[in-house]
DNA sequence: ACCTAAGGCGCG
DNA sequence: AAAGCGCGCCTTAGGT
């Protein structure tokens, strides 16, 4: 078969001992694997083995390479997989492989103008006469031993295919509701089931949105022990509710709501959904949240996970617009959710129900918190809309000011600059096009150019090589901007100063603007999957992040605003109102000193000591009533950064960068030193972890959450040091984000309870944000202080606190404007003497 | 027009 | 060799 040993198309075949590998295998084989290079003996065991394992007929694949050279000093990019390609197209040509199997990004892009390999993967790719599977690559698996499962799952699949092996989930018969007569039949069928698998198709992702409407709904109904799935057409074209489709929503409404058990995947969404078109509706069982909560490494979506769990095949439809798409089509495609969310169903809960701990976190914390979270995204946090405005302007105004002045320093052939620096003549930067690049004072190769080539300036860090011939781009971090201003360059702190206006411009101010409703408040997405350690993560749903649709998106991350009472400030509570925000002090130091034991740190807090004090006097070497302000601020990275095994050099750069102190090596040894010698037992507990993670492959948290760390087992020692270090930092960030979980949860029950007008507004990480009207403040202050502070651990989780803990109330008109509140006054606030009166 | 990767930076 | 952890969003560059 083809191979050129004189081939000299790209630059891979220097120094390698055979140009040109060709593949190896049975000459009539109908299946084509492709490496990214020829394999070694070791990955070819590797591969063989998994492939036998999954169902693959071994005799029937044919082995081959994106890249024949087996070069692993050069790197291959475009150019070379384009030159490669000439081959492996000859050797498809030959064998007519009915199916391929691409392991990594460099085959699936040769042959699919596709990129990206972990969005491609598992994923029936039509080719020229082959069908493509793509996945990760056993290289990958090898450095992240983490991958392994996913990967074997991948092949599985792909041996189904291969195999034609029928679907393992039966599909009951479906029902679609076309008639009055049909409506009152579903209506009984909801009264009569004690479970529903549910799941709707809207058509868009903002369900107050002017134009959002239900296109379809699907219902995989249990009764007594059969299934039935009900197809429920609404606002499609072709459905016959069309017009009246929230008239059949609230016909339907009270025997929904009455089904005891409602699963969904993603269930906060139809909720949310469904809420906002009168149905009042909780999930009791998520499947997604489930999942993520049994292994929160793995995929979430429910096509992946029907894939691996349940060995069905994709089932897809064919374009996103649903209101275009024939209304059977759709509701083919609901109704499988909905079954196959049963069925993942029926296996979560075994295995949660094998780990009662598991199962507490789930039906505690995460089921309650996202039927929690339903009404806290709709409410949104109120934006002062004069604030905004003005904000936005002088954000524009600084920013465009200081274009200004940038643009009359940059270099002009006709007016060479009076720079005190060397200005060589160096040509204007071109892009990939061989076009002039545009002046562009972000972080830009124009910027690149007019710094470090043009004016000379110095180099002082590198971004990452993208080859092995050129070096990576001259950083422009501010860090490095900031050391650049030794050059006394004018232009410097300009660049310095506009990119924080930039910033607001792009990310903050104007989206705040952009996204807030007539009733000027932002939403926000919650996930409570979107983390490894429990913690919620923020932000806009999935499905607008796609960069070139801006326009779409109507979501902010709510907790990354920043502390500059300048963008914080612009949030607030609505006239009449308050906004509260609550924190728990220190509660990762805390929970540290609890899980280690460190008998030193308990007993200081245990006493109500200042740690940070505490740790200056012991730097300082004297006693904490002489320490002054800012020596404490010197002991403040040293307990955050040394708590999670910070090395010393990292530490100086911390402290530089996040905190804006100076120490010097010898310092920054000297203060790890110092750590240690205070707390001798967060040692031992480092080690406890890292000994922890190598014996059971995962960590728990005091609570039973659990972080599985696969690639403790890497044969590369950075991939094992970095999970040894998550062994140490997941537990403490897993147990604060569920306690501030339990403590949100705890609260709005109560508000419920007492029927105060108080609602949660969201949460960040180890504080939760309110808003309250001003005479229910007295009533609402006392239950969030008290609930922080007295969590039922013990009652809920049996776990005994041997650390206090405590939280810290801040009221007022605007978030980060607020003042705090001393701890009598809460238990003891009087609304007339003490109601920060906002100032409009 | 749409997509990915990387750099950079906002938050806890 | 290098070594806190956990996130999401925006921009640029370089592709198809």
């Amino acid at each position: 078969m083809i191979a050129d040993e004189n081939c000299k198309l790209c630059k891979m075949w220097q120094g390698v001992a055979r140009v040109c590998e060709r593949g190896f295998g049975s000459e009539h084989a109908d299946i084509l694997v492709i490496s990214r290079l020829p394999n070694s003996g070791a990955y070819q065991d590797m591969i063989e083995a998994s492939l036998t394992e999954a169902g693959v007929d071994l005799t029937r694949c044919f082995f081959t390479a994106s890249i024949k050279c087996r070069n692993f000093t050069l790197e291959a990019r475009k150019k070379e997989l384009k030159a490669c390609l000439t081959y492996l197209e000859q050797e498809i040509a030959t064998i007519q492989p009915k199916w391929i199997l691409a392991f990594g990004n460099e085959p699936l892009s040769q042959l699919t103008n596709h990129s990206g390999i972990n969005s491609w993967r598992g994923r029936v790719i039509d080719g020229p006469g082959y069908k493509l599977i793509a996945t990760i690559s056993p290289a990958s698996v090898k450095r992240n031993p983490g991958q392994a499962e996913g990967w074997q799952a991948d092949l599985q699949f792909f041996a189904h295919q291969v195999a034609g092996i029928p679907d393992t989930v039966k599909i009951p018969r479906m029902r679609v509701v076309k008639t009055k007569r049909g409506l009152k039949l579903l209506k009984q069928a909801f009264l009569a089931a004690d479970l529903v698998s549910y799941d709707i198709e809207t058509t868009g992702l903002d369900e107050w949105g002017k134009d959002s409407a239900i296109v379809t709904c699907a219902f995989t109904l249990r009764t007594e022990e059969h299934l039935e799935v009900w197809l429920l057409p609404l606002y499609h074209p072709e459905s016959p509710f069309n017009r009246g489709w929230r008239r059949v929503l609230a016909y339907l409404a009270p025997a929904f709501e009455r089904i005891p058990k409602k699963v969904a995947h993603n269930g906060k969404f139809d909720a949310r959904w469904l809420r906002e078109f009168g149905v009042q509706a909780d999930v009791t069982f998520d499947t997604m949240l489930a999942a993520h909560l049994l292994n929160e490494n793995r995929t979430k979506g429910l096509k992946p996970l029907s894939r691996i769990i349940l060995g069905v095949a994709p089932w897809e439809i064919s374009t996103r617009n649903l209101v275009d798409t024939p209304l059977k089509e759709v509701l083919k495609y609901n109704g499988l959710d909905t079954v196959y969310c049963y069925y993942l169903y029926l296996v979560f809960k075994e295995e949660l129900i094998a780990d009662l701990r598991l199962l507490r976190i789930f039906n505690k914390l995460m089921m309650p918190a996202a039927n929690d979270l339903i009404d806290i995204e709709r409410r949104g946090t109120w934006t002062d809309p004069e604030k905004v405005a003005t904000a936005v302007n002088i954000s524009y105004r600084m920013r465009d000011e200081i274009d200004a002045k940038l643009r009359e320093m940059v270099p002009n052939p006709s007016n060479p600059g009076s720079s005190i620096y060397a200005e060589s003549n160096s040509p204007w930067p071109t892009n990939s096009k061989g076009k002039p690049v545009e002046v562009n004072f972000n972080a830009s190769n124009f910027c690149r150019w007019w710094l470090f080539d043009h004016l000379g300036l110095p180099v002082l860090s590198r971004g990452k090589s993208r080859d092995d011939e050129t070096p990576g781009m001259p950083s422009m971090a501010e860090e490095v901007m900031i050391e650049l201003k030794a050059t006394n360059h004018p232009v410097i702190p300009l660049l310095l100063e506009r990119s924080k206006w930039q910033k607001y411009c792009s990310t903050y101010v104007t989206r705040y603007q952009e996204v807030a409703g007539d009733d000027n408040r932002v939403h926000t997405t919650f996930k409570l999957h979107g983390t490894v350690t429990g913690r919620l993560s923020s932000g806009k749903e999935d499905e607008e992040k796609i960069t070139a649709r801006r326009d779409r998106g109507s979501g902010v991350n709510i907790q990354q605003v920043p502390r500059d009472p300048f963008i914080r400030g612009l949030f607030g509570a609505p006239p009449g109102w308050s906004f509260v925000e609550a924190d728990f002090g220190q509660v990762e130091f805390r929970l540290a000193a609890f899980i280690s034991g460190d008998p030193t740190a308990i007993g200081l807090l245990q006493r109500g000591v200042d740690v940070h004090l505490e740790m200056a006097a012991k730097m300082m070497s004297k006693p904490a009533s002489q320490v002054s302000k800012d020596e404490r601020k010197h002991a403040k990275p040293v307990n955050f950064g040394f708590l999670y095994g910070m090395g010393w050099k990292k530490f100086i750069h911390t402290a530089k960068t996040k905190y804006g102190i100076d120490f010097s090596e010898d310092a920054a040894k000297m203060a790890r030193k110092t750590f240690f010698q205070m707390y001798p037992g967060f040692l031992t507990w480092h080690a406890r972890q890292r000994r922890l993670a190598h014996q059971f492959g995962r960590v728990q948290s005091p609570l039973g959450r659990t972080r599985h760390l696969p690639d403790i087992y890497s044969s590369d020692p950075d991939v094992v040091s970095e999970a040894e270090r998550q062994a140490i930092n997941s537990p403490v960030q897993s147990m604060a984000s569920d306690m501030n979980l339990l403590a949100m949860i705890l609260i709005n029950r109560q508000f419920k309870q007492v029927g105060l007008e108080a609602y949660t507004l969201g949460v960040v990480h180890d504080a939760i944000n309110f808003e309250i009207r001003n005479d229910a403040i007295h009533t609402a202050l006392p239950i969030i202080k008290r609930t922080m502070e007295n969590l039922p651990l013990k009652r809920t989780f049996g776990v005994n606190l041997t650390v206090p803990i405590t939280a810290d109330l801040k009221v007022g008109a605007w978030w980060g404007g607020a003042t705090d509140v001393l701890e009598d006054h809460v238990y003891n606030f009087n609304p007339v003497k003490e109601l920060y009166v906002p100032v409009r």
